[in-house]
DNA sequence: TTGTATTATTGCACTAAGTGCTATAGTATA
DNA sequence: TATACTATAGCACTTAGTGCAATAATACAA
């Protein structure tokens, strides 16, 4: 099972109860079910990360300036070395998704 | 000297050349100034970190799942036994700019 | 083509974040 | 009180993140 997921699930699971009070959906219980409609977030391999980064015309220092990381780290991502983390590939998803301008 | 502006700083440097060129302006050199419009990641302590959760009503399960990280690793922002990383920050500072929502 | 600047790569060594798990303790509610 | 739900604590471990310095590749101008 994909991690993302199972962080979903597991956040579903512990709210779970939530669904007995389906009578009373405040705020909160909203915030609960909110969690099911997550985009799950996706995997992005090296060749990937690359192409969303060029596609922006951003260099590799001004990438990892958007996402609050090294160039070192999106260099590493880029050659495989090393794989981003959970929140940053949330991120690497959020600008696939919405463009580099939201992490603005 | 904070990592954030470090961070844009060294982006900056490493573009610098870009101002000599300041009469051609496209969209690759656009993107290179944006880079000094970035707004500066703030660093949340683990109270901060809790309030901003608590404030969106969102178990720390919840929160987690949002940022595509562990309830452990939430957990231990909050109670200051480890701090969020470059990534993470951001994603905190984006939440609390715009909401939780835009992580959706 | 040659020189120059920008950008990207490689490799190393180290730190600390991220993770999972289990057991425990609050906390609210029925 | 009993029963969820939620949060905490502590452990052990993996691996992302980082910095730096040297090298290579790429693009661009003279």
């Amino acid at each position: 099972m994909p991690k993302s997921r199972s962080r979903i699930l597991a956040a579903v699971h512990q709210t779970a109860a939530g669904l007995r009070k389906a009578g009373v959906i405040d705020q909160q219980t909203m915030r609960e079910f909110d969690v099911l409609c997550l985009d799950p977030v996706k995997p992005f391999d090296a060749a990937q990360i690359r192409r969303l980064r060029t596609r922006a015309k951003a260099s590799q220092a001004v990438f990892a300036a958007y996402l609050n990381t090294s160039t070192s780290t999106v260099q590493k991502w880029e050659t495989g070395q090393k794989r981003p983390s959970g929140p940053a590939l949330k991120l690497l998803n959020l600008v696939a998704k919405n463009g580099l301008e939201v992490l603005t």
